[in-house]
RNA sequence: GGGCCAUUAGCUCAGUUGGUUAGAGCACAGUCCUGAUAAGACUGGGGUCUGUGGUUCGAGUCCACAAUGGCCCA
């Protein structure tokens, strides 16, 4: 007996069932142990962090994580799946920031970097207990107990080890370089952080700038010159910035050697600009008096705006850095030219500011221009500028602004909305200086990187050639350190001397070690300076010192820790704390098969764990990934918290429950697009599949306990009713692609196929067979149809057990584990299924697709005659074309006449009375063979007699028309049903109906109708299906005829003892009817 | 400004190497079927396959450009 099921099933309170049954019974542990010596599967967990609620995204990229795993399970693989959690970096650093109300760094060491990292540290795992609910209730089975977790000492330790490793190959330096910082962190971000950060329509000033020309300078050619010379007042070189605040480091303007430039007179002034641009630039009248190539302005010189070397009481000075690069020529301010210079937009004039942008800086170097770095590293000017020292860059724009305008140097200015980058966590709008920076020299293994991605499989392909592959190609050095707190400590000492005394430190300019790990670093002569119990993170690492080896001086820790993208990146190492240990686990665990995250991890994970895969180990750190796309809301906008259309991913688990909501996220888009995302179509899902599932099961259940059904001892292994062989026959295909479809890393088309074919066993395969299990002997057919069914939902379950895990648990229990002891005690321990491919009848397969489309066109014409499918007809004729359908239509007849309940089916030969016809072109023959001429022929088709056509081709073997001569296989001759109301067809296929209904044909439709109106009133009266009953009538006379000529087959059918004419007893359940335009009323009463 | 992806019915998605009448499901309306079903069947309305050019005898499919949305990069 199987435990009698509840059609009316609800999900959530099943589910919450099966995790307590799985972590009584340690089921996941079992599992892992199971596969113990198996050969490895090797998943990496991508770490998040948790100081945030897990959202409806996490639950998609984690039901993907968990799918994959679970298959490879099946499959018998051993599948680590340890837990990871990222707990570094900035966006830990600020919440705890918002929590203490700081907003600076020097508020942040006021209040004690101790302090601070110990409440980072309580920080991070604040959501903790979330994350694991809904990891756990999602299904998704992780070894959460085991995760690792990028802020322990050991973890850290590996960090160490590997820029260690760089450090010896000569790829970690120090470098003077333009990085994007963020005024309010205080720190520079990486690449992909920025990435992060873009924000379009931001507000910005657009000011045109004039800069005078200094007459009788060296440069520019003598054409330009005289023009300069000639004009009747100063002329000015007009140059365009969103960015005024760097206009006080402005130390040259740069042209393009190629584009044409004029010297135009407007208003009165005398400016100098491309000339492509006048007209979008000026904004009045003007005359163009001169012309020349942007090469002839090579050299000008022209009055910088604001002189940085000033010294003005009361403001800051000098400013931080203001270097004189030019020695020998003390002649500043050039004009030089540059192949960056556009013409598209400003005025083709380009402001340089060495300091504040990476074309900038590069251009000073190559040119010698000065560099003036006028903003501290919290983003305030800082120089001898009254009226805007001391003001936040932004702040300082309108003021520089106005302080040009009032000395007529500013020619026009606006706002512009453009696309700007911002600080990816604070917001704030990100500022680019030069100033110092660790970096990872990626740039020098490049091709490498190129290569090692050409080993990987992308799930969407394109990400590899395209968004992966572009990043790789346009590669730059990983600006890897932060001028931060709560992260892991950059492990590089540096000498103190060697800044303090010059050149006094082993003749370097700055002498650097780097140990790789604890260990290295207590050999260190002189050691000391590291407290119990052991933390190194700041500020406890920084106490430590050592002596230097060159000179005896003191080793220190240098400030910056290191970009937590790196953390997460080097976790195939770290979380094993190697080489210190598990050196062995390691090495199993490495490379991976399969990660999983969203397409924005294409500059964050994918890239942190590529690249240093890369640089320590020269080979690619996964073979397989997915990216996934972004989710939106059911609008199709963003969700934010801001916009308040965030879904909750509990909401969704306890209406529709896990089961639902992964086989929704799987199906519902293929992987990598971007996807809607509502909670309607989780029900959906709920209702398509889930129930229709369910109920299958459910049906299952309810007959086979009727009869005593016993997998074990009834199980029927030569099938020999069609039916049967076609549902395992289609079993087993499905079988067959699905594990096609998972080992390529295409979950969706495989659950869609699971889904199809769910359809197609509930709604033909159960439902054809029903009547086999209703009757009331044991019979061997009866028996085939339960161990067919039982086959199916034993497979079926093990299929989609990756996919909704509990329900394929809840089933399984019940259906194998409940009648077999031997089974395994769960279904995810099963081994996946594995198809017999003897058993894959195409030709059985495509006879059924007929049957369907029969029984389909069938109906068809029934819904158009208007006549319902209870009510027998005498005759159906069918046209099939193809040999193949006609040779099927002798195996499927039966089957098709019962579907649409006609007492003969034939196929129709002379197809006049019901047809006409319509000669197509051949395309695919026709074309190739008579190629531009194919348009007079589609129209002569067009115009032709069809039915003349037809009948040529058949007794002549060819037709003609115009100057064509067409033969049979490069035409296609369209038949369709002829207006007549008792036809259908498709394409080829046609049914046509006898609509004449005998009186015979009448009673025994009025017999159906009685059954019918006795089943429902049965479940009406609450009768259990195998209750026998009694059952009264009074009716008019045919219909009392009727009665009793079908009186047995009616008392068969509704489980009576007894029918007769009268009024019903005492408790029988009674209703009146209208049938045939007559009243009746029919009385049911339960037996005993 | 550049790159990648998407755009097919009101919604969510299929659409194989270019080929004849572009398909499902949901939703809506009507009819039917039902002794597992919250299901199913049939019919109907609903599509200038985002647009414009091009290649071709023939384009949802290939090419170019553009638009919208998303992501990424400057």
């Amino acid at each position: 007996m199987f435990k009698p099921v509840n059609s009316n099933v609800n999900f959530p309170e099943m589910e919450t069932k099966i995790l307590g049954f799985w972590k009584e019974k340690g089921i996941f542990e079992k599992v892992a142990e199971s596969r113990k010596g198996a050969p490895e599967y090797i998943f990496y967990e991508g770490p998040p962090t948790a100081n945030g609620n897990p959202g409806i995204h996490h639950v998609l990229s984690r039901t993907f994580k968990d799918v994959i795993p679970r298959y490879w399970t099946m499959r018998g693989f051993h599948v680590p799946r340890k837990a990871g959690w990222d707990t570094h970096g900035l966006p830990v650093e600020l919440e705890v920031e918002k929590e203490l109300g700081l907003s600076s760094k020097t508020e942040i060491e006021k209040y004690g970097i101790a302090e601070f990292n110990e409440r980072c540290r309580k920080s991070v795992f604040r959501y903790l207990k979330e994350w694991e609910f809904v990891t756990e209730r999602i299904g998704f089975w992780l070894d959460l107990k085991n995760a690792y977790i990028t802020m322990d000492n050991s973890y850290m330790e590996s960090c160490w080890w590997i820029i260690k490793q760089l450090w010896d190959k000569g790829l970690v330096y120090q470098g003077y370089k333009v990085t994007p910082h963020c005024p309010r962190c205080g720190t520079s971000l990486s690449s992909h952080e920025v990435a992060l950060g873009y924000k379009d329509d931001t507000d910005d000033p657009s000011v045109h700038i004039k800069f005078k020309i200094v007459n009788g300078g060296t440069g520019g050619s003598r054409e330009v010159k005289s023009a300069v010379n000639m004009a009747p007042g100063p002329v000015y070189l007009l140059a365009w910035t969103t960015t005024p605040w760097t206009l006080p480091g402005n130390t040259g303007l740069a042209v393009s050697p190629e584009a044409e430039y004029a010297l135009v007179e407007t208003g009165g002034e005398y400016l100098i600009m491309a000339r492509a641009l006048l007209d979008s630039s000026l904004t009045g009248e003007y005359t163009v008096l001169n012309t020349f190539p942007g090469a002839g302005l090579q050299g000008l010189r022209y009055e910088p705006l604001f002189d940085p070397w000033a010294d003005i009481p009361g403001t800051s000075k000098p400013c931080l850095a203001v270097r004189r690069q030019q020695t020998a020529d003390k002649e500043t301010n050039p004009v030089i030219t540059g192949d960056f210079v556009s013409t598209d937009d400003g005025t083709g004039i380009v402001h340089i500011a060495p300091a504040f942008g990476e074309i900038d800086f590069e251009t000073g170097k190559t040119h010698n221009l000065d560099l003036v770095e006028t903003l501290d590293l919290q983003g305030k000017v800082c120089g001898p500028f009254p009226g805007f020292d001391g003001l936040f860059a932004k702040a300082a724009d309108p003021v520089i602004t106005e302080d040009l305008r009032s000395r007529g140097l500013l020619y026009r200015s606006g706002r512009i909305t453009h696309t700007y980058p911002f600080c990816w966590r604070c917001s704030t709008p990100l500022l680019y200086y030069a100033k110092s920076s660790w970096y990872i020299r990626t740039t020098a293994i490049k091709d490498r990187l190129i290569a090692c991605n050409r080993e990987i499989n992308w799930f969407p392909e394109h990400i590899k050639q395209g968004r992966f592959g572009d990043w790789l190609e346009n590669n730059v050095d990983w600006a890897f350190s932060r001028e931060r707190y709560w992260g892991t400590p950059l492990n590089v000492w540096r000498c103190e001397r060697s800044a303090e005394h010059g050149n006094a430190c082993g003749g370097a300019p700055d002498y650097f070690e780097c140990p790789g790990s604890l260990g290295e670093l207590r050999d260190k002569p002189g050691f000391s300076g590291l407290p119990e119990p052991l933390d190194l993170h700041r500020p406890f690492i920084d106490g430590v010192t050592y002596y230097c080896p060159e000179c005896g001086g003191i080793m220190r820790r240098v400030p910056e820790v290191i970009d937590c993208w790196f953390d997460s990146g080097a976790m195939p190492v770290a979380q094993w704390h190697y080489p210190m240990e598990n050196a062995d686990n390691f090495k199993k665990n490495f490379p991976a098969d399969f990660i999983c995250e969203a397409v924005d991890q294409t500059r964050g994970w994918f890239y942190s764990l590529h690249a240093l895969s890369t640089l320590l180990f020269d080979r690619p750190c996964y073979k397989n990934v997915i990216c996934l796309g972004h989710i939106l809301d059911a609008k199709g906008e963003k969700m934010s918290k801001a916009k308040g259309n965030v879904i909750v991913p509990a909401t969704v688990l306890n209406s529709q429950g896990a089961d639902a909501l992964r086989w929704y996220l799987v199906t519902a888009a293929p992987p990598g697009n971007v996807r809607r995302f509502s909670t309607e179509q989780v029900t959906e899902v709920v209702r398509k599949f889930m129930l229709t599932l369910w109920n299958s099961y459910s049906f299952f259940v309810t007959y086979a306990n009727i009869d005593n059904f016993d997998p074990a001892v009834n199980r029927v292994r030569n099938l020999d009713v069609s039916l049967d062989r076609w549902i395992v026959s289609e079993l087993n295909r499905l079988v067959v692609k699905v594990n096609e479809e998972l080992e390529s890393y295409d979950p969706t088309t495989a659950a869609r196929r699971i889904e199809e074919f769910v359809d197609r066993l509930s709604n033909w395969y159960i439902r054809r067979s029903r009547r086999r299990f209703w009757k009331s002997e044991n019979d061997a057919d009866k028996m085939a149809a339960y161990s067919t069914l039982y086959q199916c939902l034993v497979t079926l379950i093990k299929l989609i057990a990756p996919f909704t895990p509990f329900i394929a648990e809840e089933i399984y229990q019940n259906l194998e584990r409940g009648s077999d002891p031997a089974s395994m005690e769960s279904v995810h321990m099963e081994a996946y299924p594995s198809a017999d491919v003897s058993l894959i009848d195409e030709q059985l397969n495509a006879d059924t697709e007929l049957a369907m489309k029969l029984s389909s066109l069938g109906r068809a014409a029934r819904s158009k005659a208007n006549t319902r499918v209870r009510q027998p007809l005498a005759r159906a004729l069918c046209r099939l074309r193809r040999e193949e359908e006609r040779q099927a239509f002798a195996r499927i007849k039966e089957q098709v006449m019962d579907e649409i309940n006609v007492k003969d089916l034939e196929i129709m030969n002379e197809e006049g009375a019901v047809l006409e016809y319509e000669v197509k072109p051949n395309l695919p023959v026709l074309g190739p063979k008579y190629g531009i001429k194919m348009g007079e022929i589609t129209r002569l088709l067009k115009a032709a007699d069809a039915r003349k056509i037809a009948w040529d081709l058949r007794t002549r073997g060819e037709a003609s028309m115009g100057d064509f001569t067409l033969l049979p296989q490069e035409l296609q001759v369209l038949t369709r049903g002829k207006g007549g109301y008792a036809v259908a067809a498709d394409g080829d296929i046609i049914v046509a109906l006898d609509t004449v209904i005998s009186p015979e044909l009448a009673g025994e439709g009025t017999a159906r109708e009685l059954v019918h109106l006795l089943q429902t009133m049965r479940r009406s009266a609450g009768f259990d299906v195998t209750d026998h009953i009694n059952t009264c009538y009074s009716a008019d006379s045919e219909t009392g005829r009727v009665m009793e000529q079908y009186a047995e087959y009616i008392k068969q059918e509704t489980l009576s003892l007894s029918l007769v004419a009268g009024t019903a007893g005492e408790g029988a359940y009674s209703e009146t009817h209208r049938l045939g335009g007559v009243e009746i009323t029919l009385a049911v009463k339960k037996t005993g």
